[in-house]
DNA sequence: GTCTGATATGCAACTATGTGCATATCGATT
DNA sequence: AATCGATATGCACATAGTTGCATATCAGAC
């Protein structure tokens, strides 16, 4: 269900085709959500199929055509019937974490390895986040309240991945 | 695939049954990973079928059987592969942040009602982790370095829900 | 000239997880 | 006497997400 709220939110903010909401997903909501271009293509057919959307089909020279997705009267209803509703508690799955209860079992090597690499993902993520922070909130004291909120959120994501990276290098100097 | 890893290492440090297993994604790997009975003794049975797990079962009186699941040789294997294998990257998924991107159709009501339950969820959540603290890691110097790694885990749990914590505190000051 | 990456969309099969329902007993509460 | 929570297990159906494959063009690198 999340993922069509998501859909609702972005289109609600900017109309726009399959192929433009997963620049977003690796760009500006980078931090919130990501998706495979099969599983929205497909959500978002059915979405118009469920009459959330209304799409547009514009032909282009040579290069396949686009189909712009916008929010009907009905999906905007659906939005706001998601926003209204507080969001089931997720569970928590830390794959991670179960490595470390077979300690004597990870090899040293793979152990190394697998924590030098998640580093490196998440110093990447950092650098992502950067890049959507100068983009968008280059000077968060002249934002609106409702350009500020998605400001925090993105705050929050930089948060949390320093709080791993930290572990990781806490962790990887006690062992090393 | 992570579900049927947890599975084989908490087995492995300990055969039990499935309701056993319930047990402690309740108590002490609250922070590490959570599914529902239904879902928990279907793994186990396919696991069996798989050949990772052998199945005792143990009549009770007046009680149903237990079926008690320990690891087989193929068991251990696939656990070892497992842990030599560096795991996929986790996609980023946070539908909260999503209704930040809709901040000016999001009722205030709605808003304050879902960032305080979600607080409160977190603080629950940090007196689980104090219990599993309690419990497992009392004296965090005198634990053998393979008892130290789960209580690494621990530590980062219980960071990552104090900076979720922190932020809300931040964003309910800001906008009340 | 061929390969790679960007643009643009999709189907089909599979796996993982969630939801609803079902069964049976015990002890404690109302 | 009836209901509730703990003990203990499961089936069937539905939804969400992954993986493999497919199509077509253009620009730029090698």
């Amino acid at each position: 269900m999340s993922l069509r709220a998501v859909l609702l939110i972005t289109l609600q903010r900017e109309p726009g085709t399959g192929y433009d909401i997963l620049q977003r997903f690796k760009a500006g909501l980078a931090h919130v959500w990501q998706a495979s271009h099969q599983q929205l293509y497909r959500e978002l057919d059915r979405m118009r199929g469920d009459g959330l959307l209304t799409c547009e089909t514009v032909s282009q020279d040579e290069r396949p055509d686009r189909k712009i997705y916008q929010l009907t009267e009905i999906g905007l209803q659906a939005l706001d019937a998601w926003l209204a509703e507080p969001l089931a508690a997720s569970p928590v799955r830390q794959p991670l974490f179960a490595k470390f209860f077979a300690w004597e079992r990870w090899p040293t090597d793979a152990r190394r390895e697998e924590l030098t690499t998640l580093r490196e993902q998440l110093k990447q993520r950092l650098k992502t986040y950067a890049a959507i922070e100068r983009e968008w909130f280059s000077d968060p004291q002249a934002l609106t309240p409702s350009q500020r909120a998605p400001w925090h959120t993105l705050r929050l994501g930089q948060r949390l991945t320093e709080t791993w990276m930290e572990w990781i290098d806490e962790v990887q100097e006690e062992v090393e």
